[in-house]
RNA sequence: GGGCGGUUAGCUCAGUUGGUCAGAGCGUCUGCCUUACAAGCAGAAGGUCAUCCGUUCGAGCCGGAUACCGCCCA
């Protein structure tokens, strides 16, 4: 047997073989049974090109202990697992292959990726849309594989039978109802307004995917001459070249610089265009010359002005961000090959005044870091305030609660000063806008297919749209739409609303508060009742992680190498809520070792269990099998072994309650400590110590074989407190476990086996007695220099009940401290002693004492409670105290008042006697 | 500019309503290959809890200010 379970545990040899038998037996399937409690929850879709970063992973860890918790407190589980189609994201990455198809010379050049990503947006429009849909599903099919790979290489416990795609065509049936509805309600209505255009991928994209960047730049004051005349205005740009699409320059009406100029015209420089000078309260006196150039069609809050104004909106930028037909001379050129010439023009018609340094914020296309352009366009939007209303309302009320709880005002902010939502994206892959528009008429028909004519004209030349939804939209609809909305199925009916969210900060807006709007006005009710907001996963030098950077850390390969229990692990011991993480190889390896740990403490067991005789074996078989019917405690044994089990057994039932508390507040980082502490420091360390003789021993079948169906007991009762945090190593040693019987796996038994009346606080008190004993003689021996020494030594107490319990342990003690004798006795010690307030300890041995170190030792302790008895006598000294805090704090401070006289009494004494 | 978070042992971080709270892991040092585990065992050292002021009988914990770091929004 020994042979068969190895020293080193190894993840890499039973984990793959777990998540393939957990994913074949379908184990995760919820049963449904309504007359069990249910719980609920949809998994963030990851992006289905993409792959599963260490963030995944530690999203996925907490989603699935708590996952596995509540299965095994028996209520009915639904994992709800699946990807979305990120249209962005998607094309860009089919566009790149297809250029890299038609270009594989550049392999490896740094200029690869560019001229790739041109090349495959060319070949996407020559090959149309039709044909590139055909790559993207191609690419998706090769890709989706992966993500859903590793997520059983994690141990996700998910229902795979529901795995859902954001395209799916019933998903998809889901987006073009919404659409449809918000639609006819006038929620949904095209118009043409600013939006941040991404010159590089060809698209409208929301506020939202838009980040700021403060640059470095400069602020150009350039003098627009007066028409008639005789001076000139002096404007401040940060983007001089959109001088070129100016309609006006407007001044704030309060502006007593400008006053008497409002209404004149100025001459705009070398497009020479005559435009107006307005007065408009937007506009920020203190800002450059507190005249600003007004350029409609470019910038937002220009076109607040000119509309207020009527003024003319001129288009001076296309798609690719190059100058348009209204630029006149500069058509055709790049906006900073533009910036350039016009800079170098006015310079030359000496109406550049001056230039100055100026940090100003760009805006960047979150998805491909290009400097995105304010640009006038016509695009589909969503009223977003009668949305936000409810989902206000909702979180007010607390009927979703969000935690933790300082983002419940940040969320709440962002509601209340909400913008309209730009849906529409000038993409192919994802979900077509479902309207015609009829070429007669002009009749907007919303459907997913054509209805062949015109509803109002009767043409039958009707045009498809041909913009695509933002991924967003869809993603919005996943907590119901996952489930068969519109239809009311029975999964609808039975897991929405579902419990709890888990997400990342970053995608609070973009989905959590999308999907709370959604679910509110569609279902009518909340899509989850719970909001947790996971941590970010940084470097160890709390750097985010990137690629560019070369600091990621590859869940797989990370898994590969220390077992994915112990990526779990400290990850979950990292997650304190509101935290980020710093993780490190060095905190992996320190998990894998308790991995380890917990192999051994198996692998021991297992070993002497297979060393007793077949009949005992049974017998203890036997013994465990029908404790395992009931609430657990422990089986009476003989009296000098009864206190570890009891002992063990009592910490059990504090440690699950401590644990499940955590656990229901998300404290995964102290949830995780607790079984970590309990399992290797209390089980480890003092219990299976305790009872080593006991197992190590050769049984005969008049022997009681009580002690050893309690450490099966024990055990099997750690080994689940321990599975939703590492599923794979305790299932394995779970099934090596007698009494398996037809059980399926440990993660479908109950958390909890031990009983509440196994809380045993005198059991507890007398271990602990005992545990100080141990732990005062250990340290007596290191001091002295003896520790690989067997001596004796004396416990002096003057309490009975002391006496007797020292006594009543002594073997186990003297094992445990690595003593050859024990004495114990009532009368005060001399020399050389450790103190506390129960008992004090001596050694005796023959090598002298050192009489200095042994004083310094003593003089040292007698300073520690010299200082701590002042703070308290002066604490008990002081009437406020004593009148004003509460009796129990009062009582436990004189108490220990009590203890710390004793103590330090002791020290002097020994002090004394040493001379 | 607005908002939020952080500052505790050499490093990474815990510390739930103010009253054993000064902790853990890693690292360091000492002694051990004790028949489960050297990915281990037994010990040890190390911190004015960023600074200042205040509230309180009592403050890492509550309030205010300062300094530095970080994030989000505009």
């Amino acid at each position: 047997m020994e042979n068969e379970i190895p020293k080193v545990y190894s993840p890499e040899s039973i984990e793959p073989y777990w998540a393939r038998v957990w994913v074949e037996k379908k184990l995760y399937r919820p049963a449904g049974d309504p007359s069990c409690p249910r719980f609920s929850l949809v998994i963030p879709p990851p992006n289905v090109t993409g792959s599963l970063h260490i963030g995944h992973m530690l999203e996925h860890t907490e989603i699935d202990i708590l996952m596995r918790w509540h299965r095994m407190r028996g209520e009915d589980v639904l994992w709800l697992p699946g990807t979305d189609h990120a249209s962005i994201a998607t094309q860009m990455i089919v566009e790149q292959e297809i250029g890299r198809e038609a270009l594989p010379d550049l392999e490896g050049r740094s200029s690869a990726l560019p001229a790739w990503r041109r090349e495959g947006q060319r070949r996407r429009l020559e090959m149309g849309r039709e044909k590139f849909l055909e790559c993207s599903w191609q690419w998706k099919e090769k890709s989706g594989g992966r993500i859903r790979k590793q997520m059983e290489r994690l141990g996700a416990s998910v229902d795979w039978t529901r795995e859902r795609f954001t395209m799916d065509a019933d998903y998809s049936r889901s987006v073009f109802e919404v659409f449809s509805r918000l639609y006819k309600e006038g929620l949904i209505y095209r118009g043409t307004y600013i939006v941040n255009w991404c010159p590089r991928c060809g698209t409208a994209v929301s506020d939202l995917e838009v980040a700021h960047e403060e640059r470095a730049g400069n602020l150009w004051y350039i003098r627009y001459p007066f028409e008639s005349g005789g001076g000139y205005i002096t404007v401040a740009t940060t983007r001089p070249e959109t001088m070129l699409g100016d309609t006006a320059v407007a001044v704030n009406p309060s502006d007593e610089r400008y006053r008497v100029e409002v209404g004149r015209n100025l001459v705009l420089p070398l497009l020479k265009r005559v435009i107006p000078i307005v007065a408009d309260d937007f506009v920020d006196p203190k800002f450059g010359t507190g005249a600003v150039k007004v350029t409609p069609a470019h910038d937002p809050n220009d076109f607040g002005i000119a509309s207020r104004h009527n003024l003319p909106q001129l288009k001076i930028l296309d798609e690719e961000a190059r100058m348009t037909e209204a630029a006149g001379p500069y058509k055709g050129l790049d906006r900073y090959k533009a910036r350039e010439q016009v800079l170098e023009d006015l310079r030359a018609e000496g109406l550049l005044e001056k230039e100055e340094d100026y940090a100003l914020s760009v805006g960047i296309c979150s998805r491909c870091k290009t400097v995105v352009d304010p640009i006038l366009s016509k695009q589909w939007f969503m009223k977003m305030q009668p949305l936000a209303a409810p989902a206000i309302q909702a979180v007010e009320e607390g009927r979703i609660r969000i935690v933790p709880e300082n983002y419940r005002k940040i969320y709440l902010d962002w509601m209340y000063n909400i913008h309209d939502w730009c849906i529409s994206r000038q993409l192919w892959w994802g979900h077509r806008i479902p309207v015609w528009t009829c070429d007669q008429c002009g009749e907007v028909m919303v459907s997913e297919a054509s209805s062949g004519k015109c509803s109002k004209c009767g043409s039958a030349s009707l045009k498809p749209e041909t913009d695509a939804l933002d991924t967003w939209f869809s993603s919005a609809l996943w907590p119901f739409a996952t489930l068969g909305w519109p239809e009311t199925t029975d999964d609808l009916r039975r897991y929405y609303p579902t419990d709890l969210m888990i997400m990342g900060f970053d995608i609070l807006f973009f989905w959590g508060a999308r999907m709370i709007m959604m679910g509110l006005k569609l279902m009518d009710d909340v899509p989850f009742r719970e909001l947790y907001i996971h941590a970010l996963v940084r470097d160890a030098e709390r750097q985010k992680m990137s690629k560019t950077k070369g600091n990621v850390i590859d869940p797989l390969e990370v898994t590969e190498k220390y077992g994915t229990d112990a990526v779990r692990f400290a990850l979950a011991i990292s997650a304190a809520p509101g935290t980020d993480i710093a993780f490190s190889y060095d905190k992996i390896e320190s998990y894998r070792a308790f991995a380890n740990k917990i192999w051994n403490a198996g692998r021991f067991i297992l070993m002497n269990l297979d060393k007793l005789a077949p009949e005992v074996r049974k017998r203890v078989s036997a013994a465990t099998g029908a404790a395992l019917k009931g609430r657990l405690e422990p089986l009476p044994t003989d009296p000098a072994l009864a206190l570890a089990d009891q002992w063990i057994f009592s910490r059990l039932a504090t440690i699950t309650k401590e644990v499940e508390d955590a656990l229901a507040d998300y404290r995964f980082h102290e949830a995780s400590f607790k079984v970590y502490h309990f399992f290797w420091h209390e089980f480890c360390d003092w219990y299976l110590e305790w009872i080593k003789p006991e197992i190590t021993r050769t049984l005969s079948p008049e022997d009681s074989c009580n002690s050893w169906a309690n450490l099966l007991l024990a055990f099997e009762s750690a080994l689940h407190l321990l599975h939703p945090f590492m599923p794979f190593i305790t299932e394995e040693l779970w099934h090596r476990l007698p009494n398996r019987g037809d059980e399926v796996s440990i993660s479908l038994t109950p958390f909890s086996l031990v009983s509440e009346r196994a809380a045993n606080p005198d059991a507890e008190n007398d271990f602990e007695n005992i545990r100080s004993l141990v732990v005062a003689a250990r340290n007596a021996k290191a001091e002295a220099a003896l520790q690989k020494e067997k001596v004796s030594a004396r416990a002096a107490s003057d309490d009975a009940a002391i006496r007797n319990l020292l006594n009543a342990h002594k073997q186990v003690i003297l094992m445990l401290a690595g003593l050859e004798a024990l004495e114990v006795d009532s009368a005060r010690l001399e020399a050389g002693v450790h103190v506390t307030s129960a008992f004090e300890l001596q050694l005796i041995y023959e090598k002298q004492v050192d009489h200095d170190g042994e004083r310094s030792r003593l003089a040292k302790e007698r300073e520690k409670l010299e200082a701590a008895l002042l703070r308290v006598k002066k604490q008990l000294e002081n009437r406020n105290f004593v009148d004003r805090a509460p009796e129990e704090v009062v009582r436990k401070t004189e108490k220990q008042r009590g203890e710390l006289e004793i103590q330090l009494q002791k020290v002097i004494d020994s002090l004394e006697r040493l001379g």
